[in-house]
DNA sequence: CGGCCGCTTGATTAGATTCAACCGTCGTGG
DNA sequence: CCACGACGGTTGAATCTAATCAAGCGGCCG
């Protein structure tokens, strides 16, 4: 009866704005490459939960976790995004402050700025960008139904292979290389829990596991057990 | 840490579409009055998941469940939608079909139809609607983010409180007279589990219980609880 | 009156958290 | 150059929360 949509998948990071940065290499000044970009370590944070935004990023390279404190500081993450996406516009949009942070997932991450002026100035230059923000925020709400449905009714084991199924893709289709720590809060468990958790996918021959790095060995398993 | 966003606050029913209806009701053909209306019955359903919008609905009495059915067909509940509210829109935004199903939580529950043409017409004809869709869309994208923090880090008995606290406002602060089946469905727990809790917070002399009805004695050391 | 449905309670079980300890690696400073 | 400490990862044991299973209650409707 539940979709077969994967954990992580609602897209923070609205891809219906990616080719928008396409696009504009070729024609004007919004090429994000022409802007500084910032170099960053694992866990150094690209913007914070209440503050206000003064811009938006595009990731150059690396990954980055969008989260939120949740109870004891423990990090709920709701999603990854990957070099080419677009991070921070929706608190622009809404006219709120900041409600989620984002930071490094790894190191190497390399990020650059586009203000907020620059943003709003091409929003309201372009009228049929206007539809497509209509259409592409309605489509990211009605993923987050299923993203709350499967965290509150899938087991641990079920949203851990969600996630590596998510992270293989995000990787593509190459070695996963995340703290345990950052893996278990995108669960949403324990560590440990965790842990325990990939060490049955790997006696199961699911995965293999290298220190920080696991490899998928048996993708279509991996998903029958998340959709189980 | 966590920010004070009572559970279910998500305005799945976009309140910023309600002074739509009321605006229209003295100037033109929108008035969702002038539509047939419909009685329902409790669990009559409003829309279903998979099915195409053919338009969207107004409550004018009663309250509506947004709804996900998840394992083994149990119900994850997302929003209570109250009379005034506007539901159902999202899906032709998005022009994808439904992905949650809707029902009347209660008996004598009513709401009238406006076709997908009728609303798309006057979306078109208010180009100021657009940047307020934008921003309203983009608010609901935020507190999906508490949503999911809240559900996946308190514990049953604070997400208990919080549906509490919630309900005590879509009553009006009148009795809460819901099913306990419904009740569990958004605490996302099994339905002994969420009777226990209430009867511990009988106990504690914070709500009162007669037959279905909840009174809410003390709703500050329920939103203490909440929070914690 | 009988049966069904929603509600309630008790007992048991299972899944996951928590606590505690330990290991290995890396980087730093004496 | 080595010692130390910090940090991330791992394992084991105990605990606890919440789910599940089973049974019984009460009211309402046909």
């Amino acid at each position: 009866m539940s979709g077969n949509r994967a954990l992580h998948s609602c897209k923070f990071c609205l891809s219906g704005l990616d080719d928008f940065f396409i696009d504009n290499k070729r024609s004007n000044s919004f090429d994000p490459v022409d802007h500084d970009s910032l170099l960053l370590k694992r866990n150094e944070i690209i913007f914070s939960e209440g503050k206000y935004p003064k811009g938006i990023f595009h990731i150059h390279k690396g990954l980055v976790k969008i989260f939120k404190y949740g109870k004891d500081g423990k990090e709920q993450i709701f999603q990854i995004c990957k070099s080419g996406e677009v991070i921070g516009f929706r608190a622009i949009l809404s006219e709120n402050p900041y409600n989620v942070n984002a930071a490094a997932l790894e190191d190497n991450t390399e990020i650059c700025f586009i203000s907020k002026q620059d943003f709003n100035h091409y929003k309201e230059s372009n009228p049929q960008l206007q539809n497509r923000l209509i259409q592409e925020l309605s489509t990211e709400l009605q993923e987050w139904a299923d993203f709350v449905t499967d965290m509150t009714q899938k087991t641990v084991r079920q949203r851990t292979a969600l996630a590596l199924v998510f992270l293989y893709e995000a990787y593509n289709e190459k070695e996963i290389n995340v703290a345990r720590e950052d893996l278990a809060n995108m669960v949403g468990t324990a560590t440990e829990s965790l842990i325990r958790l990939i060490n049955e996918f790997k006696k199961e021959a699911i995965i293999s596991i290298s220190a920080r790095r696991i490899k998928v060995i048996d993708i279509e398993t991996l998903k029958s057990i998340a959709e189980a």
